[in-house]
DNA sequence: CTTTAAAATGTAGTAAACTTACGTAAATTA
DNA sequence: TAATTTACGTAAGTTTACTACATTTTAAAG
């Protein structure tokens, strides 16, 4: 599933095109800036075609014209949202492989923003604040998440921890009861261990939220799943963007129980800021 | 501090404007997507003004006349990277704070994006493919990140650990020699410990690599810096980026190391990725 | 309050850019 | 191979935007 991003509409549409029309789709291709900045009849000179072969063109993609089809592809080009889509090649260099992760890093946030759940959000805000106690589990790479968890929620003056280990994750499960809160990360949501942990909190009484992929048995599990579509990555070479949206969605997680706690929990929050200031060398500016 | 979105430049500009060019931007502001769609003289009509009086407006803007006006206020209209630099206030709700909070993220991954130094990505590479051991170090939320890492790099067939105690951290700086790298993350780079921590891994003839703010005490204690700068957020309630960015910077530098090892490296990334198919329920798909 | 200079705005003409209509060539099918 | 469709280009027409210049307005100085 391709974007709407009209350089991805182009490309995809590449196999169904005529001569000119390949003509003018690669120049614009190569250079979509670039062609957002030239006349109908530079354009068609550089691809060797007519004028009208070009305004045929911009028509087929649904714009009124050669000036309309510009702007929209100015808009595919904007800063942030990019090519992509292509994967990395065995042959890339740096130059080619590092702004290829990072924009595909990039689309991945875009979609999550695009299709998170307010509600649900507002949701699991609300069995937080409710919380006597919150635990993150994580597993594998999900484990540095919920690590990184911790630390974004200690300073809400609760008591909080992390754990990466199935046993302990498993005897903490068992312990808990009304008032805990178990916070379970898993890319997948089908590992077996982690659903198991969830299984056994939930029948003791505890809430459960999975942050987790939609329909997964993590987030059947869950008292309220805190899903998120993340789209497999396919590629070889590029390494799942998951860990960086689980993150993103706690760092909304954590701000909507700041908000929540009202401004009178900001110097609380700037207590801890300071304590810090000491174990660093002094900022020249 | 506004961004460079056109909308905000034109609306920071409103005060210095005279009679008529306050007129033009009155009718863009309030309908800037039909802004970009109209011709010059049916803006010029709607403002009440002369169509000369309109291409003044576009090229005080530092457009070179209206059609590249239009193009560039399309792109700041663009869904991709939105107003944003807006923190996030008191009194926002969720439908409000969430985007604004993946927004901003997005918009730090494309500076970094658009700063980062390949040369240097290539020879941080050039040290991680030479090194012997790799030893990843990180204090606090910065651990977390020390632990992802370890995650992405074990597939490497490495010794590689990570380490978020300053004594453990210290006997193995202290330990260490030629062939072992210590890849030290610091959002700040100033925190004292760990920038000790580098200096006696120097010593000790180790390759410290600091993934760290440019010109940080750890930066100069680095062998080689891999320095991104993450524009500090002094929004109180919007937590920084920079895990997030120094998670995309792992992720590309593994990437240039799998690159490096060459397609009949593949074969083994399938295997850790298969090992793991046994802990999981199936997927119905 | 008038005069003068400067800035702001508009008019009109011109050049450029875009689109349409139409005709020819190429490709497809029977 | 002829007929039909599709692709493409030419040339004319239309719109659009820009420039040079004229007029008005505003501000400053006498």
């Amino acid at each position: 599933m391709h974007s709407q991003n009209l350089i991805n509409i182009i490309t995809d549409a590449l196999p169904s095109l005529n001569k000119s029309e390949t003509k003018v789709a690669n120049v614009i291709l190569l250079d979509p800036d670039g062609a957002t900045q030239s006349s109908i009849a530079a354009l068609a000179k550089k691809a060797s075609v007519s004028e009208p072969s070009v305004n045929r063109f911009c028509k087929r993609f649904n714009a009124s014209g050669f000036p309309d089809f510009k702007l929209k592809l100015a808009k595919s080009l904007v800063s942030g949202i990019r090519f992509v889509n292509r994967n990395v090649d065995p042959n890339d260099d740096v130059a080619s492989y590092t702004p290829k992760i990072i924009d595909s890093t990039i689309n991945t946030l875009a979609a999550v923003r695009d299709n998170i759940s307010y509600t649900r959000v507002n949701q699991v805000v609300d069995k937080l604040i409710q919380a006597k106690r919150i635990y993150f589990f994580g597993l594998g790479a999900s484990g540095s998440v919920a690590r990184d968890a911790e630390h974004k929620f200690f300073r809400f003056n609760l008591p909080v921890s992390s754990h990466e280990d199935v046993l302990m994750q498993r005897m903490l499960a068992s312990t808990g009861g009304a008032g805990d809160l178990f916070f379970i990360v898993s890319h997948t949501g089908r590992t077996k261990e982690i659903v198991e942990v969830a299984e056994i909190a939930r029948n003791n009484g505890s809430i459960v939220i999975g942050l987790t992929a939609p329909d997964s048995p993590l987030a059947a599990m869950s008292t309220l799943a805190m899903d998120v579509d993340v789209p497999e990555n396919t590629d070889e070479y590029m390494p799942m963007a998951s860990r960086i949206v689980h993150l993103v969605v706690l760092v909304v997680l954590a701000t909507g129980m700041t908000l929540r706690r009202g401004p009178d929990f900001l110097p609380h929050l700037e207590k801890i800021k300071n304590s810090l200031k000491p174990t660093r060398y002094k900022s020249d500016s």
